[in-house]
Formats: C-alpha cells, structure tokens, sequence
DNA sequence: GCTGTAATGCTCATTCTTAGTATAAATCAT
DNA sequence: ATGATTTATACTAAGAATGAGCATTACAGC
C-alpha cells in the first residue's frame, strides 16, 4: 500500500507561467512566439524552490519585481495535448503579477491583452455581443446534437450554467468552465475535432490557452478576497484607476460610489496628500496600497462587491 | 528565453493523499505507519491523468467512491524536509473526501481524528484553552527573542494575526499559517531546531503535517462557497447531522437556527419524507442533498457564515 | 463668470446576518 | 400518566452590509 515512490523512467518537467500586468486598463499577459505560446522557462535545476526560480528568472527578464506569485495547477496526463504520449511530462503552472513590461514594442516576448484570447469575457461595457449572437447559438447546436433526450438536457443545463444567457446573470469567475465548453463543443482551434467555424478568440499552442483560462479564473476569484490587484499599480494611483484595474481583472463595470466606500471602509488606501491633474475635470486624490493591512488584518477580504451575479 | 524543457536527471514524483472521511462528528484522515505518514500510492505510470489514478487506488482500497477530489499543492523543492538535497523529489499533494471507512480498526492503514495533530484547531466547545495556556506563552518569549526591535513588533504581529488573542477574533482558516508559524518558532518537533519542549500534537514524518495543515486549510476555506462537505454524508442525514459535520470541518460551532434557514434558503436539500429517531427529542427529519444544484447553480455557494471572524 | 467633467459626499431602500424567543414532538424517570 | 428533558422547527427584531442614485465640490477652458 505504500511503496517508496520509484524514479519514474522519463520524466520532463516543464514551468509555465501566467504573468499578469495592466496598461491603459487593459490586462496584459506575457507570451511567446507571436502570442501563441506562455514563456516556460529553464528553473527546474537552478534554485531551491521552483517559486524562487520563477522569480527569479521573471525579475531578470523585466527588471522589475514580481509582486505576487502563486501555484496554479500541475498537470502529468499522459494524454495531456501537446504530448507525445510516451514521456511523462509534468507541468506546474504559475501565476504571476507584476508591475511594469519590459521592453515595450518587443517582438518575442510580447505583452497582451487576454481579451484577445477570450473575447467573451470582457463585459466591462455592458454583455458581450459574442455571446448572444454567435456563442449561444453554436453551443445550441452542439446540445441539440447531444444523443438522449437527457444527455441534451444536460448539454443545455451546462452551458446555461456557464454562460447564462448572453445579457443576464453572467458569473464571471467561469472562465476555465466556458473555455473547457467550447473545447468540448469542438468550438476552439484547439479542440480535438475542431468545428469548421470555430468562436472568435485566438488560440495558443498546447494547452497553454486552457492555463490561461485557469490564470485568469484564479485571478478573478482572489481579488475577491484578497487584495492582490495592488500589485499591478503603480505605487500612487487614484481611486479610479484602482477601480479600472479591478474592472478589467473582473472584465465587468463597477459602481463608482460603492467602490470608493469599500476601498475605504477596509483601510486598504492612505492619501498621499497629492493630487492627479491628469484628466479633465476635478483632480483627483492620490492613494498609495497600506501594505500593513495585509499584516493587520490576516486572511484580509478586499471584499469587493463582485460576488453577486450581475 | 524559452528552451525546450530538458528531461530532469533524477526526478521522482510522489503523491500524498489528504483523505478525510467523518466518524461520530470527528474529521479523520487516512494515516499510514502509526500515524505517522499519509498515503502515498503508486499511481506514476499506471492511469491517464494522476487524478484518476488517485481515485482508482483509493477506491480499490476503502471500496467506497471517492466523492469530491482536489490537488493541493506541488512540492518541488530540493530543501524540502525528508528528501536528501540530491535527488529532485516532485511531490503532488490532493484532497479528497469519501464516506466511509475502510477496514474499522485495521492497525496500519488508519482513520485518526486530524484534531490529533492539530489539538488548538478545535473550537467546537469554545476557544481552544492550549492556545492561551500554552501556544500564546511560547510564541510570546519567541517573538522577544527576535533580534532588533522591528523584528520582535513583526513577530508579535503575525503571532497576533494568525492566532489572536486566544479568546476572539479567531479565524479557522489560517491553519496552514499557524502551523507554519509554531514550525518557525520551532514549537513543533518537525523543526530544524526544535524546543525542547514543543506545543502538543502529533507529528509526522517528512513535511506530512504541513501538507496536512495545507487540505485542511483548503477544506475549511472551500466549504464556504461550495457544498462540498455532502460528500462527507451518509445518503440520508438530519439537518443537526449536517450542521455538526460542518461544525466538524470548520472547528467552531454554529447558531443552529441560522444554519437551517441557510442550507434550506438555498435548496441544498430536500426531504425524504421519513424521520429520524435516532436521539432522544422530537424526531428529525430526513434528507438527502439535492445534486441538481450543482448544475443549477454554477459556482454555487454554500455560503456559510463562517466568513465572519468568531 | 459659465460650462463641462470628474471627484467626492450623502441618502435611502433592500437584503443579509445575528441573535435570539417561542412552540412542537418526542423520550425518560418516576 | 405526568412532568422533566431533549431535540426540532417556526418566527422575529435589531443591526450591518449592499445596491442604486442624487447632490455637491473642484478644477480647466472659454
């Protein structure tokens, strides 16, 4: 019953990482070849632990610090896509947030926004049009096509469930539940028999889309109870571009008021006692992030309101 | 920037499984070798995809589904306690819970209460005495020996975070962070240099207590926003069953009027239409969990009001 | 000074939580 | 059979948190 684990015969292991940042409101993410790969780098034998190599490495590359960093998923299917089937390849996935790109207008490795990927999930301006006029219906079809009567209604209570119906009660911590729909619909590139039209939104190679979707699911769901998008900012910000970032994390829009009163009802902001001068109308207090809060208040929710469905 | 991943020289991969099961209202885990280790199964090469290797062995030995599997964490560190610097261990760690035991009172493979090993984690009878007694005390003459005086109001601070005051504010999901604080301060025999006295609790070999402490963590955080603790149940149960296997996971008590109006305002059950007349009072009745609302409801929290610190 | 724009302050209705009290239906001891 | 005890279940009132919106302030440019 518990045999000492055996070296395994041939065993890769591979890191990718998801790395986050945020410019003019979009969210960025760092990739590789023309955007169709997330950098793996070479940590495996270097540092002690694969979160220090991570680190590492990212630091060198963008000559910035990596503010937070957190495990995602290892996968060691054998019939993982992009494997050959015959060598084990064990792959740990990160995530990381960072604060600043390197070298902008780099052809290799290249900033960019995840939307482009998942072009369903921006509803920062109201319901994604993608999805009432040319998801919902493809994923119809593909119920319909579904075998027994309950095997359909399944199909149809599953894409309900994932992504509503196109102009309501849209959860937007889903993203890898949609992904992996479509990918079962054979509505995505990647998929194993993939439909002829498939829905807009680019491909990777891999699974390296698929580690993306649970990237931004993660990131999605934590900023709800952790504060983590601080990490994207600059060290002083205004309370709107605090919330524009929180927005395209969330890829929804927030109440302006409320948001200013959460923010403030945590402590998680002090002024700096400058004004912004940016934008047109009445300048706009600075904050820096209390960093002690993070310290003072434990588990510390950032308690924003995103939990409730639109 | 992005070579190919090369195989590793050496690399074992190990699994440890957190296996939790419920008894007479006390959490268990699967222990192995006197307690002293989890399982660890050798799934390596023969299924697909770990996971379902997981299941398998598990499922084979306690002939009982397992209900709800979840990976933890991966370890791949080369300080790692247990392993010896030179070979690359890769340790894949994940939780699952199942409903019933296997083989009652077999001496190897063996259901021990995790309150064994984490004694002040239980505060189901009210705040845990050893804290106050015992935990505090200690942490309180490490935290003064903490060198400079910034780092004697760090140490104090995060002994005031992660285990209160001992009497309020007590929030049971930072186990993880407990644990790891006592093994800092070198409260727990596993410790590079431990005390000579350490705080009570069983340990265990390797890193299996913190890996312990890490599927209780997650437990505990996961039953506030999904059901998950139906896996825990028999196919019929009471309403007060329900509520002290939660109690159970959780390690505090609730308001048992409250918790009723919950599970039952958010169609988690539904009446079987008999009644119980196991205990003493007016019968109860009985009910079993609604699965359906799984898919009716996406995310679907359980929503416990477990979120508010005691 | 007037107008446009964004920041900020404030209110109000609604819902969710917390912490009960009250009542019902059984068993147990006598 | 009776009352004490135990457990289940219904109901309520106060308070906190949330969602939505109106009102006011502070600046830039004309």
């Amino acid at each position: 019953m518990t045999p000492p684990p055996a070296p395994s015969d041939a065993v890769a292991i591979e890191l990718n990482a998801v790395l986050v940042a945020l410019t003019a409101n979009q969210p960025l993410v760092l990739t590789l070849e023309d955007g169709t790969l997330l950098p793996s780098g070479p940590f495996a034998t270097e540092h002690p632990t694969l979160q220090s190599g991570l680190r590492a490495w990212v630091e060198r590359q963008t000559n910035h610090p990596l503010g937070y960093v957190e495990q995602l998923y290892t996968f060691a299917d054998r019939n993982r896509p992009g494997s050959d089937g015959r060598q084990r390849v064990v792959s740990i996935s990160y995530l990381g947030l960072t604060r600043e790109r390197l070298s902008a207008g780099a052809r290799d490795p290249e900033w960019r926004s995840w939307y482009r990927y998942f072009p369903w999930e921006d509803w920062r301006t109201g319901p994604s049009p993608l999805i009432a006029q040319t998801i919902l219906p493809k994923l119809a079809t593909w119920a319909e096509a579904g075998g027994d009567a309950a095997s359909r209604h399944e199909r149809r209570q599953r894409v309900e469930v994932s992504f509503g119906d196109g102009a309501e009660s849209w959860n937007e911590d889903l993203v890898l539940q949609r992904y992996e729909l479509l990918y079962e619909a054979g509505l995505v590139p990647e998929a194993k028999q993939p439909a002829a039209d498939p829905v807009p939104g680019m491909p990777m190679r891999h699974d390296h889309r698929r580690i993306l979707a649970t990237g931004i699911a993660r990131l999605r769901a934590k900023i709800k109870y952790r504060p983590v998008f601080f990490e994207l900012m600059p060290p002083e910000f205004t309370l709107l571009q605090l919330q524009r970032t929180v927005e395209a994390l969330a890829g929804r829009p927030m109440h302006k008021q409320n948001f200013r009163r959460l923010i403030d009802a945590q402590g998680l902001v002090e002024p700096t006692g400058a004004s912004s001068a940016e934008a047109r109308g009445r300048p706009a207090k600075l904050f820096r992030f209390r960093r002690e809060v993070v310290l003072e208040r434990a588990v510390l929710g950032s308690k924003l309101p995103l939990s409730r469905p639109i």
